[in-house]
DNA sequence: GGAAGCATGTAAAGTGTTACATGATTTT
DNA sequence: AAAATCATGTAACACTTTACATGCTTCC
């Protein structure tokens, strides 16, 4: 929020919004959690709003109070190990594949590596492009943090697919092993 | 849940202790998370326990169910988006970067990539080596969700060096571009 | 005899998601 | 005139973490 707000994204909507542009992939929020959390740090005077209709409708701005800077910068100089709590229910199935039998595990994989493909095309379509125009207002890291990300989904998309033909290699061998001659058509 | 449970793994306290040598890196749990969980999983008929004491020392085993196998394999099938909900704060300051003047983003850049390398280590020394037994008693997976994990830190790790690297570049040229000669030994 | 590990849980607080609810303005 | 977007919020639910609470067994 905070963040945010320094780079003049001033209201709530328009935090929500910009999240969903750019942080999305790695850090996402939601109205139910931006209002609240706007009218908490307004509270504790890291951040000043004022009301800033556009016509009828009701509107509301804030800008960093000097505490919300320091509080800004302490966090990002802060040496505390930076809690990568990272869900991944894609590599929670994959942990637990032995469950399937082998050709639906192969299946499983290549929807693990489809669904990286897909992120990572979302990534370079939908959030690459808005990080591009960043530098040119003097912001760079945003468009690293995105490259970071893209680059990671097209990593773990090819990581994927080099598993996907070991298993598939793996699976010939084990069944020239077991059933020796035989159907040599399927 | 029903994974380890599939796996042989028992007890909540078996549980916990199995996650925290496995998918803790993708997927961490708590035991006032387990135990409750279990709770309504045999509410559910997912699994069965039967009281299992080793002396005086009260235990509790679980076993699946059909319709806990079949709950597992359902979800292992499942075409359904897996929620790569995906926080990583590491990749959230280096968003805000900008926030900071440039030596301090590059510190910033240099204790994210030491954190990726420690996470590389505490992988490779404590994860990876006990996934290594895991083949032996016909579990293929968790090897390979283990390899997939720590090669990951390890291109995170590089990936950041080279940002690192490019940012030196970057102020060198900067540098030199707007303070023209002078200090030649600075 | 003490420390480490095994074993089970509850309570409270914090965090996050989904659905609901409302209404104005701008674009097509 | 309708649809999309701007704009703000609440309620209920789900999930997660931290701290607390207890006691047995095994290893050193």
């Amino acid at each position: 929020m905070l963040g945010m707000l320094r780079a003049g994204i001033g209201t709530g909507y328009a935090i929500k919004r910009a999240v969903d542009q750019s942080t999305r992939f790695f850090w996402s929020t939601s109205f139910a959690q931006v209002y609240p959390e706007l009218a908490g740090l307004e509270k504790q005077d890291y951040i000043v709003g004022h009301d800033d209709p556009h016509g009828e409708r009701p509107r509301r701005s804030y800008r960093l109070t000097r505490k919300g800077e320091d509080a800004l910068g302490n966090w990002l100089r802060s040496p505390s190990v930076p809690s990568f709590a990272f869900r991944d229910e894609g590599l929670l199935r994959l942990f637990f594949a032995d469950a399937l039998p082998d050709e639906e595990a192969m299946a499983l994989v290549q929807r693990l590596r489809e669904h990286a493909e897909r992120a990572d095309l979302a990534f370079r379509e939908e959030i690459l492009p808005m990080a591009e125009g960043a530098p040119a207002h003097g912001y760079r890291f945003p468009l690293i943090a995105a490259r970071l990300g893209a680059d990671y989904y097209t990593w773990r998309a090819r990581w994927l697919a080099n598993l996907h033909s070991e298993l598939a290699r793996d699976a010939v061998a084990r069944r020239s092993k077991t059933k020796r001659a035989g159907q040599a058509g399927t």
